[in-house]
Order: C-alpha cells, then structure tokens, then sequence
DNA sequence: GCGACAG
DNA sequence: ATCTTGTCGC
C-alpha cells in the first residue's frame, strides 16, 4: 500500500501539535467510500527488553472475517508515550508495516482515538490522511470527553462530548461488557463508524480487526 | 495544588 | 502497555 502524504518524524512536542492542528483541517467526516470489502485492523505492542515497538495489520474480508494477509514489523521506539501525541511515537512502524501489504484495504480499523483528541487529530485521523484512506478510531478506554451512562445491550450507545461538540460515541458491542470508544477516523460518519465497529465485533468486545492485530503483536512479544 | 491522561 | 489486592461506586 502507498503512502499518499509525507511529513518529518523527527520533530519536537510543540511542532508534533501544530502538525496536528495543521492536519485537522484536512479531516472528511462523511462516508467517501463505495464498496468496502477489505478491512484492516492495526496494533502497535511495546517490548520492554528491547525497547522496540512492534506493528502489526491484519487484512480481513468484511463479509466472512476470513484472513487475507497479515504483517509484522519491529522498530526502535524514538518518541515518548505522550497522551494526545501518541501517533507521533506508535505510526512509524505502523507506516512500514501498512507499506508492505500487498492489499489495499477499504478501511482501517485503528486501535486508539480519532476525531476523540484534545486537537481533534488522534492516531486513526493521522493515519486516515496520511494513507487517504477511510479509517476508524476504536479505543478501549477515552483520552477525554464526558458521557452519560449508557444501556447495556449491544449496539446501545451514548454521545461523547467534549467542549459542547460531539466527539465521538461511547458504544457497547456485547452485552454487559465493557462499552468501546469510537470516534470518526477519516472519510466516514461517526454513524457508519459504529455500524462498522458493530458489524465487525459479532462475538467479542472487539472488533475481530483489532482483536487479530493484538493477538499477532502478542504473539510476536512472547516470541523473542 | 490535584487529578486525568489513547498505548 | 504492564504490574496486581482489596476497595469503592452504582
């Protein structure tokens, strides 16, 4: 897969948010897809010992969650854990290992936050524009934002809010379990984001995406 | 000053 | 992320 929008890796905390502030703008929050047949899940582990990052994509077929192609790659970590700047230190692996597939998938799952960031830019967006390709931020947890409780069936779900603006939706994918995040990546509606979130989480908290791409990276972790 | 803080 | 018992909120 190629990449469609370049910029520096190596650049200070206050230059990683004007990129983000910057990049906001080029955010399209409607669905801009036709067909999606292809979906891919991300996931980015941290091995202590080696102080190395591992990036792993799965590539799934939307209809039978059959896999289609899967990928690893292990780099040095060269940017701190920074809450709301987390795709400044986890997308460069990510870019390389998004590089080397061979199918270009319809859409991307990402673990972590989109449009749900304090700049309105988290690492789904970052990776949307960069590869211009629809993309969803899926978080087990909130970086921030405020909602009401929410029921506790699958599919329910309530509005994330933050600064009187809808961010994102706190959604519930299986009953009694822990609701996930979602919010807007790139080119798709906060709408189809959760009915795509929904779609691929038939029997986990999970999408099947996400849950793939964490077993690989936890695979890989206890492998070395 | 204190708590919150994607992974 | 990862380490982990009893404790707290609904």
């Amino acid at each position: 897969m190629k990449i469609q929008f370049e910029h520096a890796w190596d650049i200070s905390i206050t230059q990683a948010q004007e990129l983000q502030y910057k990049l906001a703008h080029q955010v399209i929050c409607t669905d801009s897809f036709s067909n999606i047949q292809l979906v891919a899940g991300v996931d980015v582990a941290y091995s202590k010992e080696t102080d190395e990052l591992i990036a792993a994509v799965v590539v799934l077929e939307s209809a039978t969650l059959k896999v289609i192609e899967s990928v690893t790659i292990k780099e040095k970590a060269t940017f701190p854990y920074i809450p709301g700047l987390f795709s400044f230190r986890e997308l460069p692996p990510l870019l390389k290992a998004l590089e080397s597939i061979k199918t270009r998938p319809d859409l991307i799952i990402c673990d972590g936050q989109g449009y749900a960031h304090p700049r309105r830019f988290g690492l789904a967006c970052h990776l949307g524009i960069i590869f211009n390709i629809p993309t969803i931020g899926c978080g087990k947890t909130k970086l921030l934002g405020e909602y009401c409780s929410v029921g506790n069936l699958r599919g329910d779900h309530t509005p994330l809010l933050h600064d009187n603006e809808v961010i994102g939706n706190v959604l519930r994918t299986q009953n009694n379990v822990k609701p996930v995040f979602v919010s807007i990546g790139h080119k798709i509606s906060l709408k189809s984001a959760c009915e795509w979130v929904l779609k691929l989480a038939p029997k986990y908290r999970l999408p099947e995406t996400t849950r793939q791409a964490d077993q690989l990276v936890n695979t890989v972790l206890k492998t070395q």
